[in-house]
RNA sequence: CGGGGCGUAGCGCAGUCCGGUUAGCGCGCCUGGUUCGGGACCAGGAAGUCGGAGGUUCAAAUCCUCUCGCCCCGACCA
């Protein structure tokens, strides 16, 4: 059936990296833990960009760009953020062949640069709030490295928000969060739980992390995103300030906001099968590609010149591709279509000439349909939103079926091992016991709820476990974790 | 940094233990022909500093020493 691809069955990590070289998405590099980006990979990625900046410049947002390097002085402001990051980041200590007097740090994150450029920017409450995103590429010196899940240097988008109050910024924070959600639900196709991180999973110095968690094929999770409410952390640490309507000086509140190339290895593994790369119709760069079928030299000029007939028009309006190539038969070109994830497919034969139809194959179910030449279009685009919704209605029946309530630990334990899911259980709040949890288990507590869906349940939960009171953290008090098996690619943030 | 594995044509590998023709095989690539509704076939062809350096030897992909790189497992991971 599909040479070449390993299935999902007999071994997941292999199937996911031949997926990418099957459509010929990324490779690794002559830099270890690096990835060249091919360009089957970089147009989706440009597909995801395109349609975040809109949604981003939709919600008031706006493009900057900031350097690459950080003064070391720069990443030591803030405490925590300093903590968490320096392990893993990459320093330049020579320039123009001399040894730099501060050293410069490649950004890992660029809260530090932006925001003590902010300092210059703020003074008055009229100047906020500021909402600016960047795309960009940063590098983060991980141990362990995957193609799109987790690289040395990866490209992504940073939003940084400044803001007169801590409501409008947490506001912004959870605006973020739910353009997120709304991109991978309607765009990537991927059902995700939204929820704020525990202490331990915080970004390096937010008050508050949110996220939003999709499950992959193997039941396990992935970060798909994250917007951090960065209360007046990073404003104390590069003392921004700004005057008030009544002349009071106060330290302006901040956002952050990100997602990256990641969610490329989010696409693949939440809809991809054992014969290649599923790309959701509203994300792929080629939509459909349409093949013309001949026996001999004059059924080709005929087949090829049906097909520009047929295909008069589309330019501008949908992304299509004629594959007219001599050298390969339809079989090969079936395949390779499919490989690469292009949702649909467009047959047309002598056969079909005769009867003035087409076959359309679509990627997700194989399912083949003849359909007449006669308004092809707006029968492609129909099927391609069928197709869309086809899939995020799969992977949401996967995952609801993969995710469960548990109340035992003792029970959660072995149901963690196998089958594995998401399962929400209880958790006090206290950072020993999420401790114990991921050692005893191997699970991560991945999110705690905020959409208040889970609030009567817990309470109930809550008087039946007969656990202290104390245990629970106040303000999560009704709020439940949603735990899952160890992932090795668990975060962006 | 610890444990394991691997570097031979663009890719995947055999050959290395036990030194000895012109270093092979599959895929891919090039040329020509026959094919063409689910991964075509035939014929011909191009392509290699055997990861690198040094050594042993009449002779090294093969033996010895050093070295570089990559992969997997672990440690690490806001």
């Amino acid at each position: 059936m599909a040479k070449g691809i390993t299935t999902r069955a007999s071994d997941y990590s292999k199937w996911y990296l031949d997926v990418i070289d099957a459509a010929d998405l990324a490779e690794h590099s002559a830099v270890r833990g690096c990835m060249v980006i091919k360009p089957n990979g970089y147009a989706l990625w440009e597909n995801i960009q395109s349609q975040l900046d809109a949604m981003f410049k939709e919600t008031g947002h706006q493009n900057a760009y900031f350097p690459l390097f950080i003064p070391e002085s720069f990443m030591k402001k803030e405490a925590e953020h300093v903590e968490g990051f320096a392990p893993e980041c990459a320093v330049v200590t020579h320039g123009g062949g001399k040894e730099l007097e501060e050293k410069l740090y490649v950004r890992p994150t660029s809260e530090t640069i932006i925001w003590s450029t902010y300092k210059k920017w703020i003074q008055s409450y009229r100047d906020l709030p500021i909402l600016i995103n960047q795309w960009a590429n940063v590098v983060r010196w991980e141990m362990r490295t995957r193609l799109f899940l987790r690289t040395l240097e990866f490209l992504w988008q940073e939003g940084h928000t400044a803001h007169a109050t801590r409501q409008e910024a947490v506001a912004e924070t959870k605006l973020m969060i739910d353009v997120y959600r709304r991109f991978a639900e309607e765009y990537l196709a991927a059902p995700v739980f939204v929820g704020v991180k525990t202490a331990a999973e915080r970004f390096a110095g937010a008050l508050d992390t949110y996220c939003i968690e999709a499950m992959m094929q193997d039941k396990k999770a992935l970060q798909a995103g994250t917007s951090h409410f960065l209360g007046q952390n990073f404003a104390k640490a590069f003392d921004v300030t700004f005057q008030d309507e009544n002349g009071a000086l106060e330290h302006v509140w901040a956002t952050s906001w990100g997602v990256s190339t990641r969610l490329i290895g989010a696409l693949i593994m939440t809809h991809s099968d054992d014969n290649g790369l599923v790309i959701p119709p509203r994300l792929a760069p080629i939509k459909v590609v349409l093949v013309p079928i001949w026996k001999d030299e004059s059924q080709r000029a005929m087949m090829v010149e049906a097909t520009d007939r047929l295909t008069k028009g589309w330019k501008g309006r949908i992304a299509f591709k004629v594959d007219d190539r001599e050298q390969y038969r339809p079989g090969f070109k079936f395949n390779e279509w499919e490989k690469r994830g292009v949702p649909l497919r467009v047959e047309l034969g002598p056969k079909d000439l005769e009867s003035n139809q087409v076959i359309l194959v679509r990627r997700d179910t194989g399912e083949k349909i003849a359909a007449p030449q006669e308004g092809l279009l707006e029968k492609i685009e129909q099927l391609l939103e069928e197709i869309q919704s086809a899939l995020y209605q799969r992977a949401r029946v996967f995952r609801d079926a993969n995710t469960f309530e548990e109340d035992d630990f003792q029970a959660f334990q072995k149901l963690i091992e196998e089958p594995g899911g998401f399962f929400w259980v209880h958790w006090c709040g206290q950072a020993a016991c999420e401790a114990t949890f991921q050692e005893t288990s191997k699970a991560t507590i991945r999110l705690i709820p905020i959409d208040g869906s889970k609030e009567q349940k817990a309470a109930a939960l809550f008087a039946a476990s007969r656990r202290p009171l104390e245990y629970w953290w106040q303000n999560l008090i009704s709020r439940i974790a949603l735990i899952l098996q160890p992932c090795g690619v668990r975060r962006i943030l």
